[in-house]
DNA sequence: ATGCCTTATTTCATAAGA
């Protein structure tokens, strides 16, 4: 069983990509972050005639996330318990999570808020969001023995996550309050299956498009999978495959795998 | 061993990403 998680910054602009990496990676179950796309606009057909099925939630140009799997797709939940919506006076909360059970696992492929500026609007619905998360996963857990949370969950949860601690100092994504969330998810007995780097010392999973970033290992490890512990007790291998960093038109994030047995 | 931002929309400019 192949696990993996991609934030694709675009589905339509990735479409692609996407294909040639589900031929070539042949995940069996792929989890999906900023598609900025609708659940009608979603391009279906075209991950269907490469052998997938498909869920989604999707709000339009910003945001999305979906669950792509060629194992069984089935008990859909969109959007998390109590998820808070942002600004608070909106109607909707924003599509940034999608739940499902793909061949007996339950997965939750997440895109938490970026948090933009410590102190903003954002950031304080950063912490809510992350809040409600972890509620989600407490209950997700309470009835499925295998469970893992996959995406892009913006946070550095060490500074060895950063390509240089110091430039990150008063930043988001390294705060106490953020990497608190992220400790509290462990804390519910979900292991951080930490990928090895095809290349380097560090599995970094996003870097930034301008000025060379990738091409100077200036990444992050922002991109996880939190597995619960009879799941994470299976794993063979995990790997951030930067190939699909490279070459035309990729993603400023690369896919990580999870190989279980 | 990679190629020095990219995406979307209220598009020829701006907001957002992290």
């Amino acid at each position: 069983m192949r696990l993996a998680t991609w934030n694709v910054n675009s589905i339509g602009a990735r479409l692609p990509r996407l294909v040639e990496w589900l031929d070539l990676a042949k995940p069996d179950v792929l989890c999906l972050q900023e598609t900025k796309c609708t659940d009608a606009a979603f391009p279906a057909t075209a991950i269907k005639e490469a052998g997938y099925d498909v869920a989604t939630n999707g709000d339009g140009a910003w945001n999305g996330v979906a669950v792509v799997s060629r194992v069984g797709l089935e008990d859909v939940t969109r959007g998390l318990d109590d998820q808070p919506p942002f600004p608070a006076d909106a109607a909707t909360p924003e599509a940034r999570a999608i739940t499902a059970t793909c061949d007996g696992i339950r997965v939750c492929s997440v895109y938490v808020p970026n948090g933009r500026d410590v102190g903003a609007d954002h950031y304080t619905y950063k912490l809510a969001w992350l809040a409600a998360l972890q509620q989600t996963a407490t209950r997700e857990l309470a009835t499925h023995d295998r469970y893992a949370v996959l995406g892009d969950f913006n946070i550095a949860p060490t500074d060895a996550d950063v390509w240089d601690p110091a430039a990150f100092v008063g930043l988001t994504h390294v705060t106490e309050p953020e990497r608190a969330a992220y400790r509290s998810m462990v804390a519910l007995g979900l292991v951080d299956l930490e990928a090895r780097p095809l290349k380097g010392d560090h599995p970094y999973t996003y870097w930034d498009y301008r000025a060379g970033a990738f091409h100077k290992g200036m990444g992050m490890r922002i991109d996880l999978v939190l597995a619960s512990a009879s799941l994470a007790a299976t794993v063979t291998d995990a790997y951030v495959d930067r190939d699909a960093r490279k070459g035309k038109g990729p993603s400023d994030h690369a896919p990580v795998v999870v190989d279980l047995d």
